[in-house]
DNA sequence: ATAATTAAGGACAAATTTATCCTTAATTAT
DNA sequence: ATAATTAAGGATAAATTTGTCCTTAATTAT
């Protein structure tokens, strides 16, 4: 559904958001290993994320590393997304017409704009917050390395 | 969603479910204006999806082109994907961790299940040929050329 | 039989995505 | 001030996806 690139934006921010505070912000090489993504790439992709620090923020040097300030972390998952170019993915259609419309709909429009609006409605509606809660209660997982 | 690949073998699957008959095969050039799609691209996918007569059948040489069985035409849309090597995004965890399920599930699991569940319903329920079906009764279309 | 037509298939090219490595800049601790 | 630490950024490479082109094989019409 989503690239690489995106899947590593979407669970660097959740982990960010759960595990940084004022004390301690966790820094690339902790954040790769904990989300099981190649470290390099990840920092390319924070980067994205950190410009104008419209998804995460950052701070250089000893205990340095990366977090999330309070207001980003209320915004809705769909605006990751949207820092990685990739929220078109939601709007699409299925079969890859240029606009998915009722105007010109495809075969499976009718069918598929049902789900289609559940999955905007959940980009929309959960926060990066809310997944961060689900991951600090331990239910949820950021990786499932083979053991 | 899917690859460009996958999409132009489903606009094309659907495309020569609805016109091929036993007098009239459509070919390669007129499918790929119809779908809109990169001609030599598109035969490479139809190649794929000839193999073994799996979804598409064809025949070579002068009024030769593309046709379904009726067999094939009652196939499942995700038998498509699977041809393109491509279903697995249906059960992909949409975090991209290495599975998606209830025993280590990443944080979007509990509301994406859902939508999940009916994505790969959608996939396995309707067949080939109610897609040719929507698109015969001209309401829906294969293509969206800005005109 | 011959020529014309059309899909099959191989080789290759372009574009994009994924990934690594190294240098620079900022910040902190000493 | 100096050294150590850590993110930022540039250059580049590898892998994959997307796309083109040309030759071959099969089939049909004449
Ligand atoms: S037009 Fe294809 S999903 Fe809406
Ligand atoms: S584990 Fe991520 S969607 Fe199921």
């Amino acid at each position: 559904m989503f690239s690489k690139a995106t899947e590593y934006a979407l669970r660097a921010t959740i982990y960010i958001a759960q595990r940084s505070s004022d004390e301690n912000k966790p820094g690339m090489a902790e954040i790769a290993k904990a989300i099981d993504s190649p470290q390099s790439f990840t920092a390319k992709i924070l980067q994205l994320l950190t410009r104008n620090n419209r998804i995460v923020s950052s701070v250089r040097g000893p205990n340095g590393g990366f977090f999330l300030t309070d207001k980003a972390k209320k915004l809705p998952v769909r605006s990751i997304l949207e820092a990685m170019g990739e929220d078109e993915v939601l709007e699409k259609c299925v079969l890859g017409l240029k606009q998915c419309s009722e105007a010109k709909p495809c075969p499976m429009h009718t069918n598929y704009k049902l789900i289609k609006g559940q999955l905007i409605d959940l980009f929309e509606t959960k926060s990066i917050q809310s997944l961060a809660d689900e991951f600090e209660n331990g239910g949820a997982k950021l990786n499932n390395r083979i053991k």
